[in-house]
DNA sequence: AATAATAGTTAGTCAGGCTAAGTTAGACTA
DNA sequence: TAGTCTAACTTAGCCTGACTAACTATTATT
């Protein structure tokens, strides 16, 4: 197979896997994206500029985000002692466990549809990952 | 590797492709959604309440996000002899070009992050494809 | 014939993205 | 050291795209 025939047919997966996406998402109790958020802030406390970055998102678009997080106590912000400038963001107690629930709904979700998968399916999967992961990071 | 740690790699991976996606996406002439939408058209006219499903929308999302390919004439609405009821809606001319000239874009934009690969990552994707394209179709 | 169900649309609300402009604090320079 | 530039955020205003509720029109059912 070539290179431009994989992109291809990664091309139209990629759309088949957002839709698939979309539809796990809907009626959860957190978005897609708050949830994306929260786990950047898994490691501890982050800048919002770090934040914005990691999200590929501008830096208004974040502050944002993090308001509607702090609103309900999922996370909170601090003020770093070495720049008065800078804004630090981290999980809530209250934050970590909704993070937790939201991702063992998702984790759920694809496990159930991984284990319709054959044994071979699964491992082309997990072979396959790590170069998935390198996509975009060049 | 378990089922279960399989889902979460790859729950964080499709996490990772889909800001992989918005980044392709960004400042082309059609929405991601817009070009999920016309995809959907490729294979003939559909009607709304199959286009709603196959992307996890309400109908009337479907029905605005119509609207917006309808007006600048990519798309066009049509009756069903059959039931009254029933609006399909088919790519234009116009709407077929268009997706073609941004497939060639999202192409050619994989093409580009495939090719830093080693053929060893390249192959392991190319095995991956057909189990992904599995999910979510039980 | 009356009622229920189905297919779409319209209207109103909210999340989440953007740019432009404002505020405050640190860094540089003359 | 005063003045200016840059950096880090926030605020405000606009757009897309999602939702539910309510409406119209048509088909199916009883």
């Amino acid at each position: 197979m070539t290179t431009d025939d994989l992109a291809e047919s990664l091309s139209r997966e990629l759309r088949h896997l957002v839709l698939l996406l979309r539809r796990v998402a809907a009626g959860q109790p957190v978005t897609s994206q708050q949830y994306a958020v929260l786990g950047s802030l898994e490691g501890g406390p982050r800048r919002m500029t770090e934040l914005a970055e990691e999200h590929g998102v501008q830096l208004p678009t974040m502050t944002v985000q993090i308001n509607r997080l702090e609103e309900p106590g999922l996370v909170a912000r601090a003020a770093d002692p070495a720049d008065a400038r800078v804004r630090t963001v981290e999980l809530t107690g209250e934050g970590r466990a909704r993070l937790a629930a939201v991702r063992r709904a998702r984790v759920s979700y694809l496990t159930a549809q991984l284990a319709a998968l054959t044994p071979q399916e699964r491992e082309a999967i997990a072979v396959a990952l790590p170069a998935l992961a390198k996509l975009g990071r060049t």
